[in-house]
DNA sequence: CTTGACCCTATACCTGCGTACTGGGTTTAC
DNA sequence: GTAAACCCAGTACGCAGGTATAGGGTCAAG
């Protein structure tokens, strides 16, 4: 009964310096230990590493998974919080995609130019870059 | 005749340190010196630092950049290396792109399970999140 | 009772892209 | 001729999210 920090690390599929790290940061409270020092946890603690993995994986930080996890511990607290911060992480999301596509549209507009050969002295690519043409 | 640093800095847009890090790190050549030590740059410097912070804006990393300058001041090399860099970024941010897209989608559906209101052991999202179901 | 696998703390290091600080020397304008 | 504005080198620091290393101590099997 009572995982050790390895068997936690793996279970949760992370590195074993990740735990440690998670302690320091907060993510995962502080675990009792044996009289050696050694860690011991309760097997809730592989769900939640599981947990930050995947709110990473859908875009939280991990600053951000603290709240989630303070919120989600504090039953007093309404779970209309989680839903502001999942809607502007949609939005935030948003963004970064409308960036990259201005990124993209730019690229594919210089790009389209080039026929793929000629000296590099006459590439619209590297003309086009070295023009403001890039900007908008 | 010949500019200082902070002039190229400004003219470029950039900070002066900035100036000072794209020469170690090898995006800008070691430019003369005063006998007192200054820097003393040629006017296409400036360009050469727009050029710099152009690429970055659609999408190169200062490694990339420094591989475009590479080409681009080497005439014997062709330009088709250029387009098959910058079809390869436009592939990388697809890429990004289909990510967020990914993320949104799951962040969306989980979100629209959610009422807004209730007790957060029951919050939809952090069960959600709990779940496997942000996996797919 | 020893060996190998595991654990501990503390600290340093990594990527990417810079920015700031310290403690000086130089140039320019008045 | 002096004060402000500029420059120098070297070093440290910032973000985020970890990973690695050094120098130990502990636990389980045979």
């Amino acid at each position: 009964m009572g995982l050790k920090i390895g068997e936690v690390a793996e279970r949760g599929g992370v590195n074993l310096q990740t735990i440690r790290y998670y302690e320091r940061e907060m993510l995962l409270p502080d675990p009792p230990r044996l009289p050696s020092g050694y860690r011991v946890y309760p097997e809730q603690t592989v769900r939640r590493v599981r947990f930050i993995k995947r709110a990473q994986e859908i875009g939280f930080s991990l600053a951000e998974i603290r709240g989630l996890l303070a919120i989600r511990i504090d039953a007093d607290r309404d779970s209309s919080e989680v839903r502001t911060l999942a809607a502007a992480k949609i939005t935030d999301i948003e963004k970064k995609i409308q960036t990259l596509r201005q990124m993209k549209k730019v690229l594919s507009r210089i790009t389209g130019r080039c026929s793929g050969c000629g000296p590099t002295s006459e590439c619209p690519i590297l003309e086009s870059i070295d023009s403001d043409e890039v900007l908008q």
